[in-house]
DNA sequence: GTTGCGCTTTGACCCAGATCAAAATGCGTG
DNA sequence: CACGCATTTTGATCTGGGTCAAAGCGCAAC
């Protein structure tokens, strides 16, 4: 449970490029309030609902926001990769259930102490507004997925969005093929697209079998042409996504 | 084109309890940069490219943000309702089709000045993370409408989300019954729920034919009875839902 | 090795909602 | 009032993805 403060060296609420005057200070003030929880794959951080008195950053590891119904039925709202904000400043309780996708390490900041640093550091909530509007557009590029694509399509459009992201914080654009780890069991897609795990399955083995994409393991996709995908995706050619 | 400035007076920007200290001045600079424009139903505010060189929030009427596939499939991925904000400090290039689906008027900044004056004034910055969170918060649910509800689910969770955000706007709470107009057309409301405008008239006229809803003309909904329709719509009994 | 267990794949069938088509309902206009 | 046009309703049929069921496939533990 112990780790190098600069494991936190992704946390986003510092990447500020303007105003050296006061960031030291806000540095100073957010470790001493900071601390790092872990979870194993599978393990819940948190029930929608719970009291929630820490806002966190990913540090490692892929965490899932997801709402249920009483009848079962889940939908995936939110995929935490690192770098992205968990929590809300100035609400008491969870809102969703987050769960651990892989193993997890978070870096923690308590609530209430959190917020008060904020008021005093415009650029803490500055940079937040940033990455919420970023969500907003995220989830918005999501629900054009839910409401209106194909299963094959919705997959598509998943691989490429894991594809993008896992490139961007391992800064190794494609060359000769793109590949990543893909986080998620069969199940956790599904309810990422609103889908049931056998479409999911029937559309992977489909795009596997035209080669549009390689697994190699079970865990691990090759994107032989990154191009070819994108063309499933039912998006314009161009990047008309956002994020 | 010209609007007594109290109009303005929903503008969420500014309601602010705290801090008395720098509100005058706040309130004089927008006021300054400040313009109104105005839009009948059904036409183009801006489409997702253009440039964008205003932010503005709705005064009066009803605006839809969405997104179009180039087969004509299209989404609708924010309803803008007054008081609500339009636009994104920092983007040249808006992002979605924004169009007023009613009569609509907007009360809109000049985007430069508008983030010189964020700079300034951390409270519209304070204000705007709040609002884009709740934005987040609904966008979040209409995830779970769009990817994992029945076509009568939608139907009845998109009339209680009306509902009770006019209720909220005109503080008139249901005692007899709640009603309010629905201004959305079979096509609009399809688009919003991932339907085509066949199911939604299907599912529209079974609410009414089992008494849940009753419509009066073509745009009053009356709702008699808004636990029966509550319960339509898959959520908990109580108040599972955001916003 | 083999046993057990969770995850994934594949198959057969079904149904909610899409699609295609036509009629009905408004409603502004000459 | 009758015409024209957009919107909505209703009907008939089709189909993509859901549901139910049964194998496969690791892989960790013994």
């Amino acid at each position: 449970m112990t780790f190098d403060p600069k494991d936190c060296g992704t946390c986003p609420i510092r990447h500020r490029a303007v105003c050296a005057r006061c960031e030291a200070d806000e540095l100073e003030t957010l470790d001493g309030i900071k601390f790092y929880r872990s979870f194993e794959a599978g393990q819940p951080v948190i029930w929608s609902g719970d009291n929630m008195d820490f806002v966190a950053s990913v540090v490692t590891g892929v965490a899932s926001l997801s709402q249920a119904m009483e009848d079962g039925r889940t939908q995936m709202v939110g995929l935490l990769l690192p770098s992205d904000f968990l929590g809300r400043p100035g609400r008491e309780a969870a809102t969703y259930d987050v769960v651990a996708v892989s193993n997890l390490t978070l870096c923690c900041f308590r609530r209430k102490p959190f917020e008060k640093i904020m008021l005093q550091t415009p650029h803490i909530g500055q940079r937040l507004l940033e990455m919420t509007l970023d969500e907003l557009d995220a989830a918005r590029e999501w629900m054009l997925i839910l409401g209106r694509k194909t299963a094959r399509e919705k997959i598509a459009s998943l691989l490429t969005i894991l594809a993008r992201r896992e490139a961007s914080l391992a800064l190794q654009t494609a060359e000769s093929g793109t590949s990543f780890e893909l986080p998620l069991t069969r199940e956790a897609m599904a309810d990422y697209l609103g889908l049931t795990l056998e479409t999911v399955s029937r559309q992977m083995s489909a795009l596997k079998r035209e080669g549009i994409v390689l697994l190699e393991g079970k865990r691990k996709v090759i994107i032989p042409d990154f191009d070819a995908l994108m063309a499933e995706t039912g998006d314009d050619a161009d990047g008309g996504m956002v994020s």
